[in-house]
RNA sequence: GGUGCUAUCGUCUAGUGGCCUAGGACAACGGCCUCUCACGCCGUAAACCCCGGUUCGAGUCCGGGUAGCACUACCA
């Protein structure tokens, strides 16, 4: 059976959209345009008490900027932060489809697939302390308060007094579930270890996940469920809930994905993590409304998209070859699901890092100059400077130093000295650079600087190199000491690509400043 | 505890019974380049969880251990 491929990525607004949903999403969004079909997004909020002010325009910003667009369903208007709803299969808010779901909830209750409870969260609390191992399922069913146990005229009575309920899906006992898992093969699953889910509760009218799940996924015609490996365990309950609404011939495929892993240590990758090992969880910096936390993301990290996207693509699929550089549209070529592998993956940041620096420096001097100009400014007005700034000035500078950095705005440590004269001299470098000799080289470089005209790389090299040959002064040594001059350290470019944006006035300018200052240190 | 999933260098991984003396990348280390710091280039070190079985032959298939992870809510 050939049918239209169409996948969804459906987070939840409870927070800032974690990196490895943005992972999810990333595979969904690549199998979908592998295979010229539908990308959706969905918001599962049906449980309104984790619910996140700005957490749903958070993940659809998040995922405009990476790049994973949205055939249908909510997403962020092309060039705004406004959100739009596109397709026919809406409301894609799960709290707005309540109607939607009364009808399949009372489908499940009339073909006695599902019943209706009254025990109260308390009830079942005390239950649990009192039997360990408590579960609700065909064993315990019959003790409890339910439409099983009471009489209809009961429960009617119950339910017009306005009690709270919920409704049950009734699994049925010791049969093996198969789960074909495009990723693992066949699961299979005892129903026995099944506990009889909550599909709805009539306290705020909302079904759970896992009903609204299902009944969304079959209305909005999804071939393909591509989501995290914590969903593994309860696919044969879905399984069960796809044929218990007879839906068991267009029930969609299921891939279940690995876990992004902690860098150190065991566990899933959290939150928390960041915070510890120093490095963003999140696509985007979010600031949580509801407990005033604010979270780092990668985007202010200074990473790019292009980076992000290729750094999540790979951890945990790998291509046939020795590729490990793809932009999305070869992405979109090569993936493939069974080439995702099986295992969790550990969340290497030190490769993140380097794979940022393979896109960095792929930019044009001028694209980066675009992006580095706010850290430019706002570094330049921490240090007080009234500077003008020419933006061709700047990305000759950067030119000269992208090479060295990971990130775009690592790029003002490695060039500050091109906006900022030195005001102190960096003490291993003089240790170990500036000699006793030092300040006579420079006086006398001075000299020949000052009468210099032509100022070009060249006609700088063909001055200078002569002079210290003829001196015997060596060539680190008298270099090494200009450069101190000029950087206030050692490091930086090529001497001559320094003096060159520098111009004359300014080069000799810090070479008077240097002796000066240098001379008054006690080395 | 129960159920399920998983298991190759420190990390991400290649490997689908002989092309494996186990390949690539990140990180580490060493060298080259060089006026410095980087980049780059070259190189070094580094792994098949254990025990059985199948087979002429196993990293690859099977069984059992072990370990890790996930799930086990009126959360998703």
């Amino acid at each position: 059976m050939e049918r239209r491929v169409r996948v969804r990525f459906a987070p939840s607004p409870t927070g800032a959209l974690h990196i490895g949903g943005v992972r999810t999403a990333l595979y969904n969004y690549l199998f979908a345009r592998q295979h010229g079909g539908d990308m959706l997004l969905r918001i599962e909020d049906t449980d309104s008490t984790r619910f996140v002010p700005g957490a749903e325009e958070y993940i659809l910003e998040a995922l405009d900027w990476l790049g994973i667009g949205i055939d249908e369903g909510l997403r962020q208007k092309k060039g705004t932060h406004e959100i739009e709803a596109v397709g026919e299969h809406g409301p894609y808010r799960q709290s707005e489809r309540r109607e939607i779901y009364h009808q399949y909830v009372k489908q499940l209750l009339d073909s006695g697939h599902a019943y209706i409870a009254f025990d109260t969260p308390e009830e079942l609390e005390a239950k649990r302390a009192e039997i360990p191992n408590f579960q609700y399922d065909a064993r315990t069913r019959l003790q409890m308060r339910n439409s099983l146990t009471m009489s209809a005229d009961e429960v009617s009575e119950l339910l017009a007094k306005g009690e709270k309920y919920v409704v049950r899906f009734k699994v049925e006992p010791n049969e093996d579930v198969h789960v074909h898992d495009l990723i693992r093969g066949e699961v299979v699953i005892n129903s026995n270890i099944l506990d009889d889910k909550v599909l709805y509760k009539s306290a705020d009218d909302l079904p759970t996940y896992h009903l609204a799940n299902i009944v969304d996924d079959h209305l909005m015609e999804i071939s393909h469920v591509i989501r995290g490996e914590e969903w593994l365990p309860s696919a044969p309950l879905h399984v069960l809930l796809y044929r218990a609404f007879g839906w068991s011939d267009t029930m969609p495929e299921f891939a279940h994905l690995p876990l992004l892993l902690k860098p150190d240590g065991n566990g899933k990758l959290s939150k928390r993590d960041g915070d510890r090992l120093g490095f963003p969880v999140f696509p985007l910096e979010f600031h949580n409304q509801k407990d005033g936390t604010v979270s780092s993301g990668y985007r202010e990290s200074g990473y790019l998209p292009e980076a992000v996207i290729n750094f999540l693509a790979l951890l945990g699929w790998h291509g046939s070859g020795d590729q490990e550089l793809y932009t999305m549209d070869e992405l979109i070529k090569e993936f493939s699901l069974d080439r995702v592998s099986k295992a969790g993956a550990k969340f290497d940041y030190e490769k993140g890092k380097w794979f940022n620096h393979q896109y960095l420096i792929q930019k044009s001097d001028e694209e980066l100059a675009e992006l580095f100009m706010p850290v430019l400014l706002d570094q330049l007005k921490i240090k007080n400077e009234k500077l003008k700034i020419d933006k061709a000035i700047v990305a000759k500078v950067i030119g000269l130093t992208k090479d060295r950095v990971n990130f775009v705005p690592e790029l003002w440590e490695q060039t500050n000295f091109f906006f900022v004269a030195p005001t102190e001299y960096d003490e291993k470098s003089l240790k170990k650079r500036w000699k006793e000799d030092s300040p006579r080289h420079m006086t006398e470089l001075l000299a020949l600087l000052e009468a210099q005209e032509d100022w070009s790389a060249e006609a700088l090299d063909a001055l200078v190199m002569p002079w210290i040959e003829a001196h015997e002064y060596g060539v680190g040594i008298v270099m090494n000491a200009f450069r101190i001059c000029l950087v206030g350290a050692a490091r930086g470019p090529h001497i001559w690509a320094i003096t060159d944006v520098l111009g004359k006035e300014e080069t000799i300018k810090r070479v008077k400043d240097a002796i000066l200052t240098i001379g008054q240190l006690t080395i």
